[in-house]
DNA sequence: ACCGTAGGTGACACCCAGTGCCACCGGCAA
DNA sequence: TTGCCGGTGGCACTGGGTGTCACCTACGGT
């Protein structure tokens, strides 16, 4: 019992230096560019070394990107435990809005993060690395439930689109102000699911 | 006149120089892994200098892949070129699986490059960074066909989505040996214009 | 034939991300 | 006190990428 509580303590305060670490780097690559900023003003304006930054975040990128696994790992249990007798497509819809149904207090931070993501081509460039463990994740829950194998067709091509999808609400979320997140997760997701149905409609 | 030629003969020297390089290139990243190798066995390979590999190639990513701007710039002149009372996503369907039709002779230098891309997480990530010009050039292509402004939802969504389709079928093409580029992406295309269709048969 | 120029090249110095190694310091248990 | 252990900082090193300078070569003009 003890040595539990030592260790959620350990990593508690192990979140909270990362934590710091974060907002550190979020703030001066906002301000000055992710190129411009080094990890030794990084480190500076933490309070830490420069080995101890790497030693937390692991890459610069990384300070970024944040404890995007946990999305994943999140991701995953939901599409886990998605029921059954919904339509596969739905349920990935469903996932990928409830994953990131963020708390207001969080969508500052979230914002910051995105514009960095998006905008620097570094972080756009790592994007895709991370992306591949969310297809990996998705193209195995296709695949489970329609019984062909992760690596057919249309598992990957779920999963890339929808991904696709969500990240082309993310663009939109951040470029115009008014809209939700939700909401453009829910415009993307139908038009894609309907196979742009919008496209139709003048011709 | 003479002015013109000397120019041709010119840049068809360093054309050369760099296809070298890029063979050099990919023939060591292919045998010992992309991170493995250094530049300087690269340009040692290659018989030129540390120096003269960045000017001819840029950066160690852009060695892998080649000229992948003229590449943009042909799906662009193809979908400009588009007959007008063709559907939007037709013309983008089309345009992808022209620009994709490689002679025979290349494709073994494009299963090298393909197979170093979506296996070497460092050229993975370089790919989003490549995809961004691609989905650019799409998605105005499908604003001016709907005439919408090229960032709304659906010139970004078919951008994106169309995209993923087609690196997607590329996967599958790079996976088993005896589907054709072209058929992956028929197969690709067709799944998703329309909606995904063999998600809905079991249900 | 001579000279000036421009482009390609190589060598060198430099910056910066990332890693391995070691030494140190704190707390904690025996 | 002693020994251990996790976090930390310092240091050196690798490797990608860039700026700069000197050289050399090929070409055009005189």
């Amino acid at each position: 019992m003890g040595i539990v509580t030592e260790t959620m303590v350990a990593a508690d305060a192990r979140e909270e230096t990362r934590a710091r670490i974060e907002q550190a780097a979020l703030d001066l690559f906002t301000a000055q560019g992710f190129e411009a900023v080094t990890i030794d003003e990084v480190a500076d304006a933490a309070g830490i070394s420069r080995r101890t930054f790497f030693r937390h975040c692991g890459t610069k990128a990384d300070a970024v990107w944040g404890q995007f696994d946990g999305h994943v790992v999140r991701l995953e249990g939901m599409l886990a435990a998605a029921a059954a007798d919904q339509p596969v497509l739905a349920s990935v819809y469903a996932a990928y809005v409830e994953v990131n149904d963020y708390a207001p207090a969080d969508l500052p931070m979230l914002r910051q993060r995105m514009r960095l993501i998006l905008t620097e081509p570094a972080l756009l460039a790592h994007s895709q690395v991370r992306y591949a463990d969310v297809d990996r994740v998705v193209a195995a829950h296709v695949a489970r439930r329609t019984g062909v194998a992760p690596d057919a067709l249309v598992p990957r091509l779920v999963a890339t689109s929808t991904r696709a999808a969500a990240t082309t609400a993310f663009e939109l979320w951040l470029a115009d102000g008014r809209i939700t997140l939700g909401t453009a997760l829910h415009q993307a997701f139908d038009e894609l699911a309907a196979g742009f149905p919008s496209l139709r409609l003048p011709g």
